[in-house]
Formats: C-alpha cells, sequence, structure tokens
DNA sequence: TGTACATCAGTGAACGCGCGTTCACTGATGTAC
DNA sequence: TGTACATCAGTGAACGCGCGTTCACTGATGTAC
C-alpha cells in the first residue's frame, strides 16, 4: 500500500473526490469494526489499518472517534427513515401492523449493519452519541403520531394518548429489531408473529383506553 | 496502601472473611467504573487501583474482566427479583399497574448501578454478558406471566398470548427504567404517568384482542 | 501451649504491545499568470 | 500552452502512556503435631 497516494481508493477522480472517498471508506470501516464490540472498542489505528491509511492521515477526516460516530448515528438514521417512508405508503388501519412488521424486518436484513450500530450505542455508547440516538427516536416517535394520525379512524386519539401509544409502539419495534438481528431465517416467522401480535394488542387495546375515558 | 496486606477491607476477619471483603470491593469498584462507559472500558489495573491492591492481586479473585461481569449480571438481577417479588404481594388486575410502576420507580431509584449495569451490557457488552442478560430477562418473562397468570380475572389468556404479552411488558419496563434513569426527580411524575398509560394501553389490548379471537 | 511447616492474598519488577497524538515531510493535484 | 507556486491528503518516525500478563517473592494466617 506504501506506492500509491490513495491507497484505499484507487487513483480515479478530482482529489476532492477522492478524500470523499477515503472518508467514506473510513465510516464503512468503523460501521464494520463496531460490530464486534461497540464504537469504544474501535481505535483509530484499527480503522486506519483497515482502510489502508496511516493512522494520523485519519485525522484530516474527523477531530477523533467520537465525531466520526456522530456521522454514523445520522448515517444510521437515513436507513430507519427510509424504512417509516415505506411504511407510510400503507394508509389504512388494517394494513399497517402486518405490513410495518414486514417492512422493518426487510430493512433490518438489508442494513443490519445500521440497525445494530443503533441498538449498540443507544446504550452502550458515548453520552454524547446517546444524546444523539434519543433525540433521533424521538423525532421518528413524532413522525410516527403524525402518519397515525392521518389514517381514517384515529380521530378520536388525543395528541398525548398518540405519543404515548407511539413511544411503545418504537420501543416494541427496536426491540423486534433487536430480536430479528439474532434470529435466523429460519426462526424468524415467529419473530413476526409475535411483533404482530403485540403492535395488534397495542392498537386495539389505545383504542378501547381512550374510549372508556 | 503499602504499609498493610489487605488495604481495601481493614485486618479485621479470618483470612477467608477478608478475601472475600476484596471480593466484594473489586466487583463495587468494577460497577462503580462501569458506569462511565461500559464495562468494555473497565480495565483491570483501573479497578485494582480503585480497590487499593496491586494490579496482580485481581487474579487471586477473577480470571479476567469479562468473568467479573457475568458475576455482576448475576448481582445485578438479584435486585431485579427482588423487584418482582415486590411486585408480587398486589394481586388484583386494577392494583398492579399502578403497584408495578411504582415499584419500579422506588428500585431503580435505590439501585440505580444495578439497573444503569444491565440496560447498558443488555446490548452495550461482550457476547457472554449480553446472553447471560437476555437469559435472566427471558426468565423474568415467564415468571411475570405465572404470576400474572395467578391473578383473578386472567383465565382467558392462553399461555401464549400471555407470554407474548409479557415480552411487551419486560420490553416496556426496561424502557421505563432507562427513562426513569436519565429523569431528574422532578420530572419523574410524567414518566410514571406515561409508564402507566401504556401499562394500561397494552393489558386492554391483550383483553380485546383475546376475546376476538 | 509451643513449634515447625503449609497455605495463599497480596507484592513489585519487568515484559512487550497497541494506543492517540506531535511533527516535519512529500509529491501529486490544482490554480494564477 | 507553459511555468511557477499553493494546496493538502497522505507519510513515517517518534513520543509517552496504560494496558494485561509473567514471575519469583513475602509474610501473616492457619494447621498438624
Amino acid at each position: 500500500m506504501s506506492a500509491s497516494q490513495s491507497p484505499a481508493a484507487g487513483a480515479e477522480g478530482s482529489r476532492q473526490e477522492r478524500k470523499e472517498r477515503t472518508r467514506q471508506a473510513i465510516l464503512a470501516a468503523a460501521l464494520r469494526l463496531s460490530a464486534d464490540g461497540g464504537l469504544v472498542a474501535v481505535s483509530l489505528r484499527q480503522v486506519a489499518r483497515d482502510v489502508g491509511i496511516v493512522p494520523t492521515a485519519f485525522y484530516r477526516h474527523f477531530d477523533s472517534v467520537e465525531e466520526l460516530g456522530l456521522v454514523l448515528v445520522d448515517e444510521s438514521f437515513v436507513s430507519l427513515r427510509a424504512m417509516l417512508r415505506d411504511v407510510r405508503r400503507e394508509a389504512t388501519l388494517e394494513g399497517v401492523i402486518p405490513r410495518s412488521v414486514d417492512v422493518l424486518l426487510d430493512h433490518v436484513r438489508r442494513q443490519p449493519a445500521h440497525f445494530r450500530f443503533i441498538a449498540r450505542e443507544r446504550n452502550g455508547g458515548s453520552a454524547a452519541i446517546r444524546e444523539a440516538i434519543r433525540r433521533e427516536l424521538a423525532l421518528a416517535q413524532r413522525e410516527l403520531a403524525d402518519d397515525i394520525a392521518r389514517i381514517p379512524g384515529t380521530e378520536g386519539w388525543s395528541r398525548d394518548d398518540l405519543l404515548t401509544m407511539c413511544d411503545l409502539i418504537v420501543t416494541a419495534m427496536v426491540s423486534t429489531a433487536e430480536k430479528i438481528m439474532r434470529t435466523h431465517a429460519e426462526d424468524e416467522a415467529e419473530v413476526v408473529r409475535v411483533a404482530r401480535t403485540q403492535l395488534r394488542m397495542l392498537v386495539v387495546g389505545a383504542l378501547n383506553w381512550k374510549s372508556r375515558t
């Protein structure tokens, strides 16, 4: 690797393009390496070695592994928001539950690294990273509430009840995502079945609880 | 500290008693130190320094920090099971929800270190520790199902539905515990209110969903 | 009760290793004229 | 189009540090006689 100026990413493109390619390679390496023991266990030198650059070159792109981690949070939530957008395409109260779980399964299987990163760092990471993830999940919760409010048949719910329910839905879905990640393909059906039942219990409960008050 | 043979724990008691006291001091130190960056970030030397022994003396008690971590899992779940036992003392369907949340709040406030350790290592820790925690939580889920099955008025639920519901309850309560840990005392009431509403939604939902089939 | 020996929790020096960070540098790419 | 200079991504040596682990040890406690 000592013969090339930009070993990780080939020599094509402008200087700026090559820098961006190295940056992406660093992000990808850190994401991959963090799967083992979380981002805390990832060293700057490991990342550099993996990318094929000298340790000091890391500083051309990030001030620290921590700063890199915050970028990975953003990147991971792009995947999560893409998922929410996919769920949004089903707009009936009946169809939304099976569809949501299917979409979750699909996205977790396609982007396992991003979902694993969020699950891991949500409690395990540094304070700054935990806070960033918490904020993104709270945003997802509000977006979900907005979406559900638009579904016909949900007019009876107050914003407050809706948010309380969405908090629980997000929690349950994060838990389901974690389950999916440690489940082999042949046992997926059971996880999906349980997740659907739980969502149904939850939605039906919210409906009946509200009608009582 | 170099003047004493058992600096961390005084000189009283038999050799065996003093060894046990050092062992407990090591566990306490590791639990405290892991609050910052998880157990991954805790080094054998840090623990030894904190306890007031030389690094090599650590090996008289544990083979590695990892092994120590597994003991901390056990210890933490003693707190969690004490909590379940406390919940169990309320045996009516109406009283169980507010009581459960009160008990959770009380125990999390009294043993924050144990609950924080479980929350952190559940996803952040080593594979062995994650697995140990997952197994304990699955056990808690089954015990909870047994308890609920004994409450009058729950005869209509199948074991399967009960377990599915308990999975969701445990997930929600872990999430609530995490919320409590990052909430100041003056905002506790809101967290408790939301947690109660969520449990109620959940239980009512399970009831109504079952009666449908 | 007194003595001789065994046990073993804790000691302290030493090791090699990977770490983050500093610094002066190189040489290809980009720009101004 | 050609030349002179600026930029800056990546280099490589060097540093001090904390780490886990080894080893032979010490000396108080415990036990057998």
